[in-house]
DNA sequence: CTGAAAGCGCTTACAG
DNA sequence: CTGAAAGCGCTTACAG
């Protein structure tokens, strides 16, 4: 009794000083023998980490975070509800974090402006080392109207002021890759079936096709890329209706991986093969879409993940992050449907 | 000069302290008057919000926690890779929380017992009010090996221990619910095109499918729920295997929206109409699978959003979890293609 | 090699 | 209505 490790409170975690008692030392000495940074006697040591181990010993960090330094922590706003493209690029975020021992502090702005200004505020106070801001369009965005101490990354959605850093997927680069890899296979009848005209995304795509068949002395079958929408009826009711006109085509890439799930459909209709009478290639690389299906198909990959992980390299790693925009090709995951 | 408020270093968080000096009030004062919850001079509240508001004050949740209430946090470690079903609960869950001004703590255990226990000891000692536990799967599986002082709930898969808190989908009442659905528009000869026979999941579903049609004196066509995978060639396949046989049916259970997608597929391609000639319902309502798609059909939705939320409350709500696995039933999103 | 003390940024009894 | 003081659980110079 009396200099007695204090018997701990039922539903309460133990402290420093829990440990320090039952190993019969100073706090500070408990601290030093589990930070292990400084001098301290092995047996000491010894004595201090198996209490630890004893007591369940779990360091708060909430107290080490006060202390000044780092929280070992970011926060991620995303914007995606779907999380179509948002869930790729927070799993490489937090693979990158947990590498690292840090944490991900995740909230949802659902496209609203004003709710992600509170949620980085909320982020803020939780004093987290840094800011993700995870958009669901390649438009580019308004900055996060906030001062902020520590260093903010735009992800996916690039802020539209070039001081802020930003990381985006190089459409127009992907789109090329993929028309030289079917040009490379020896296909010159090139139709690009397009997303929405208006979308950015769709429009970069349509762009690097054209370059890419341009620079082999080729223009686009229909003379231009095809825009519609990023639905399956498109790509279908597209495919009908090059056949219905009598175009010669053999090969197709699609600004996406539904428009190429109807475009592949429609081909099967028509009684065309893939790849022998056409070559075609998605984009997005959705698993559902083009691979765990009857018909596999080759698409782009727009490496989300690995977006997530650059991102947030840049973020952890001290220093100011470099001003501008970042951006990530994708590469191919060929299923046979080229050549 | 001298009492003036201290010249704030460029990159520093404003402390309490700046806004109370900012003020001219003490720390306490300051700190009265921003929580709003004790009695505090009119006028001195105005100044302290002024101060607080001209300092873009920011306060240090971190030393507020630390204060031994509670963080206003949880920790969520998804086990799911590919996000298919966490990525819906995480959602509900963090929409629950947001509403209540917490947040988020998140990672990914990549379905690694070692990994997770690891990522729930870091999330402890960051002071979590609570654990949430989301699985990939709806077999039970081991219980977190680790004393908590904070309550742990297991979502979608649940915990083997039936002293533990979960939330799972309720597949055979969704089934039977589905099912239910297509008698009371008069089918009568039911087919179940199920997943794995090893999978939960599947049983479940071909059960409560079985059961409805029991109840309502039908027997399965082919006898029993044919099992096969959850991939879109079993569906396809099916229909054209039954079609061969010549099975007379008019309706189709999907154990999932690959296998209804796939059987859709196969019975256009047979020149069968749906609804007209056979009614069809899949599983999991995926959007883009059975509603972004050239033939939407009728899917059961298993509310995972509603399973986040409701695992949250559980969660945040003061007091010991009720012990147990709670079920919570889909709902059917109706697309025409049941009647 | 060890420990007493100050301090991180707050909140909360407790006096006045 | 206001403020001085203690304390949450740690870490880090600083003495010894």
């Amino acid at each position: 009794m009396g200099a007695q490790p204090s018997d701990t409170a039922p539903h309460k975690n133990p402290t420093l000083a829990d440990v320090a008692a039952a190993a019969g030392v100073s706090i500070a000495t408990a601290s030093k023998a589990l930070s292990n940074r400084y001098d301290v006697a092995e047996t000491t040591k010894v004595r201090v980490l198996e209490a630890a181990e004893e007591l369940s010993f779990s360091p708060n960090l909430l107290a080490r975070g006060l202390l000044g330094g780092r929280t070992q922590s970011v926060g991620i706003i995303t914007s995606d509800l779907e999380g179509r493209f948002s869930l790729p690029i927070m799993m490489g975020a937090e693979g990158a974090m947990a590498a690292d021992r840090s944490t991900v502090l995740l909230s949802n702005s659902r496209g609203n402006p004003e709710l992600e200004l509170q949620h980085a505020k909320a982020l803020l106070s939780r004093r987290v080392d840094g800011l993700l801001l995870v958009g669901d369009t390649p438009e580019p965005r308004p900055p996060l109207r906030l001062q902020t101490v520590v260093p903010v990354v735009y992800v996916y959605a690039p802020s539209q002021d070039p001081a802020d850093t930003s990381f985006v997927c190089d459409n127009a680069a992907s789109a090329k890759l993929a028309t030289e890899r079917l040009i490379g296979a020896g296909r010159r009848a090139i139709v690009h079936l397009g997303g929405p005209a208006q979308s950015l995304a769709a429009i970069d795509r349509a762009e690097g096709t054209r370059l890419a068949a341009a620079a082999a002395g080729l223009e686009l079958i229909g003379g231009a890329p095809a825009m519609g929408d990023w639905h399956e009826t498109w790509g279908w009711s597209s495919v009908h209706r090059l056949l219905d006109e009598a175009n010669e085509f053999d090969a197709l890439v699609c600004g996406n991986d539904q428009i190429a799930r109807g475009a592949m459909d429609a081909l099967e209709a028509r009684g065309l093969r893939v790849p022998g009478d056409v070559a075609l290639i998605g984009f997005d690389n959705w698993s559902v879409l083009c691979a765990d299906v009857r018909r596999p198909f080759s698409s782009v990959d727009l490496n989300l993940d690995g977006l997530g992980r650059a991102a947030i390299q840049t973020l952890i790693t001290p220093g100011a992050p470099v001003a501008g925009i970042h951006k990530l090709s994708g590469l191919i995951v060929d299923r046979g449907s080229i050549e």
